[in-house]
RNA sequence: CGGGGUGUAGCGCAGUUGGUAGCGCACCGCGUUUGGGACGCGGGGGCCCGCGGUUCGAGUCCGCGCACCCCGACCA
């Protein structure tokens, strides 16, 4: 598997990118066109990252259900901005059972209608309010052009459905879960995002605004990591989701939706890899430790077992891998556990075992300085501190590279040079003219305007020159 | 859907003026190895993308399909 060397990121970072989810073993390519096989150790990240991000949605109140793939044409026709914007890429089956269907249904591309006519029927009163719901489930999109886990025909998501009685609580549910996102990103898989709202042409089609977190790439690209959206009443009068307030009154709710997807496993392989591969993080690696054991003949190979049978027992709180493979050198498995970004690697031999020592090699820092000496005493808590230093190393390293380059823009030429590599901070004069313009010159997008500027700051639009009141990210992106 | 490219073993490729298919890696067996990608010997594996031509004979030449990849327009 492991045999070659990897194309360098410096060479060519997209080929760069499909090697490392080739040989790590994340992910296959599947027969039909755009669609990919999700393999075991991909799915295990995934996995990890589910249980910290469902973790997170019961803690802020929400429950779990699932609704069916399956969705009538007819639904997608009901909100008109909807509509436009998911009719190009739907996937839509008209023939059922050898029979031709009587209403063509649509394979979901999202969930916002079918649920949306659930909850028509099940919210009749203010009692009811808030439905805080969310489903892990897979969707299909009919992209054109498709990457591994970053854009596929079909991929793994959660979509969060709320409903509320006011304007106010639908909003703060929508930066609540920006939060969460963020939240996860940073914390739990070392991610540095920005938040952010979006612009009008790059919202969610069918929302009032769309919040997102957004990472930058080791090439410097951006990659929209997760999407906050407050749907205000668009899909309530769509759907007719109405309740009876205190008065006796009949409102139509206010509603949101937000969704983290596998795309986020591209984020974490372009946020820390290297290349030598893979480099992931602690809170989230499918294996957060391996063990190589090393030894010469049948002799030392009972001494060395009998030494790593002991750490392993101390570290039965880990996600342990041990590699106790005879067909292949330890060489050969340092690399190969390299390449699939196994944070920790732990190796014992005859020299351990007279020593009572433990040779801890860290993933995030190469060679020689990630190197040093453990004691098989009391083992647990040595390890615990390391893995804690590399995922807050990891998160440093990521947040230095972020920060070193975005730039703010104060002339077009300058931010012509920016986003050539890196992300432009600038004034924008919030029209989508400009912005049309700017990505037709530059390729640059605008990825989200900060939450957090100062109040009344004023400058001039970075393109037409006009007062502006906003800042915004631009930048390539995926 | 435009522009370019490629289809031969699991993967990466070679295959001369047309003569019935090979190399490296991977895989299997045996032996020696094992603290930064080990080696020797032996072995298994093919509808040469599909269909139709030309020819005594096609992986090779000619049509027509199909698939995939890369570059653009569209996107979580």
């Amino acid at each position: 598997m492991a045999d070659e060397k990897l194309t360098p990121r410096s060479e060519n970072y997209s080929e760069w990118y499909n090697q490392v989810v080739l040989r790590t073993d994340m992910a296959d390519y599947a027969p039909v066109r755009g669609c990919m096989v999700v393999k075991p150790y991909g799915w295990a990240l995934w996995e990890n990252m589910q249980k910290e991000l469902d973790r997170r949605f019961k803690e802020t109140g929400h429950v779990n259900a699932a609704f069916p793939m399956l969705i009538p044409q007819s639904f997608f026709e009901k909100e008109k901005d909807h509509v436009e914007g998911f009719s190009p890429e739907l996937a839509v089956v008209t023939i059922g059972g050898g029979q031709v269907l009587e209403e063509p249904l649509v394979i979901r591309p999202t969930s916002e209608t079918v649920i949306g006519h659930m909850y028509s029927k099940w919210i009749k009163s203010y009692r009811d309010l808030p439905v805080l719901i969310n489903q892990w489930a897979n969707v299909v999109r009919w992209e054109m052009r498709t990457r591994l886990f970053l854009r596929t025909l079909e991929f793994y998501w959660q979509e969060g459905h709320t409903a509320h009685a006011t304007a106010e609580e639908a909003q703060e549910e929508t930066l609540r879960m920006l939060d969460v996102y963020a939240d996860f990103a940073i914390n739990e898989a070392a991610v540095p995002v920005l938040r952010g709202r979006k612009s009008e042409s790059e919202k969610f089609a069918g929302a009032v605004n769309t919040y997102s977190i957004e990472a930058m790439m080791g090439d410097t690209k951006a990659l929209q990591a997760g999407t906050s959206h407050n749907l205000g009443q668009n899909f309530a009068k769509a759907f007719d989701i109405k309740y009876l307030d205190q008065n006796n009154t009949l409102q139509y709710c206010w509603t949101t939706s937000w969704g983290v997807s596998t795309r986020f496993i591209g984020a974490i392989i372009m946020t820390h890899g290297d290349d030598n591969g893979l480099i992931l993080p602690p809170r989230l690696a499918p294996y957060q430790i391996v063990i190589v054991p090393i030894y010469k003949n049948d002799e030392e190979q009972g001494r060395v077992m009998e030494a790593v049978e002991n750490v392993r027992k101390q570290l039965k709180n880990f996600r342990v891998k041990l590699d106790d493979r005879t067909e292949v050198t330890p060489g050969y498995k340092y690399h190969e556990w390299e390449l699939r970004g196994v944070p920790l690697r732990l190796e014992i031999g005859p020299k351990d075992v007279e020593k009572g020592s433990v040779m801890a090699a860290r993933r995030d820092i190469p060679g020689r300085d990630g190197k040093s000496f453990l004691s098989q005493e009391n083992l647990a808590p040595q390890v615990q501190e390391l893995l804690d230093t590399i995922q807050a190393a990891m998160l440093q390293k990521a947040t230095n590279f972020r920060d070193a380059n975005i730039h703010p823009a104060d002339t077009y030429d300058e931010f012509k040079q920016i986003v050539e590599n890196g992300w432009a901070e600038s004034w924008w004069c919030g029209s989508a003219e400009c912005e049309k313009k700017i990505k037709e010159e530059t390729k640059a997008t605008t990825r989200c305007i900060p939450l957090n500027q100062e109040k009344d700051g004023h400058g001039k639009c970075i393109y037409c020159q006009a007062d502006a009141a906003q800042k915004i990210y631009f930048s390539k992106a995926y």
